[in-house]
DNA sequence: TTCGTAGTACTAGAAATATCGTACAATAGA
DNA sequence: TCTATTGTACGATATTTCTAGTACTACGAA
């Protein structure tokens, strides 16, 4: 079984954090995480990306210690570290997430 | 008198205020800004820069809507638009402020 | 054992970001 | 009016970030 470094819940990094978030599409991961009731492959996300780009993203969303990635067979289960992240930086993601659904909203009631 | 544009409330985006926030640099200003009484200038920040990036840095954070920036004379004053940042995102500059100051608090003990 | 699927490693290029130096503009005060 | 101060504009450069293609590994299933 194949192994991926996870931070400890000490060495997560506002500024890694921070970074991690500023990027729509790692956004757009975190989102769907928040909402999925079950782990989510890597290849459940419709990203606008290719394959490697999207290794990428996933690769630093987990290096960030935002996610947790764990190998089942071939494929990656994901999920939010919420409580671990709720415990370091209080009411970030919970913000953040807010804040991502806040404008969502927004830009479809415009298109629309 | 020379004018600044300054994003409406309702322009602010999560992009860039996120990106905004993930450099330490622009975190520090915006935390000294928090913490300040009075609207301080920037020649009051004590950072690591150059006077010219000190200028870019300060400009990102205004065309973010993170600060308010208006000349009084040669020097401008900087205030931080608290106030527009909760309404628009509610609870995320605090929980950035709130993180920052935890970090800066670790880092500082290690130190000891 | 062969095949398909999920994702990685590596390389390379494009684009964005952070940095600075220098010359400059605007203002206050002597 | 002269001078000092505060910050900007512009150009150049280094670094980081995002992107993709290609070849590959690991695993499950037929």
């Amino acid at each position: 079984m194949r192994a991926l470094a996870h931070p400890t819940q000490a060495e997560m990094q506002l500024d890694t954090v921070l970074s991690a978030l500023s990027d729509p599409v790692r956004r757009q991961i975190v989102g769907q995480l928040a909402n999925a009731s079950i782990d989510q492959a890597c290849s459940a996300f419709q990203l606008p990306i290719s394959k490697s780009t999207s290794t990428y993203h996933f690769r630093v969303l987990r290096e960030a210690g935002l996610i947790e990635q764990r190998y089942s067979g071939t494929t990656i289960l994901n999920t939010l570290r919420a409580a671990d992240l709720e415990a370091r930086f209080p009411g970030l993601l919970r913000a953040v997430l807010r804040a991502a659904r806040s404008e969502t909203t927004l830009a479809t009631s415009e298109v629309e």
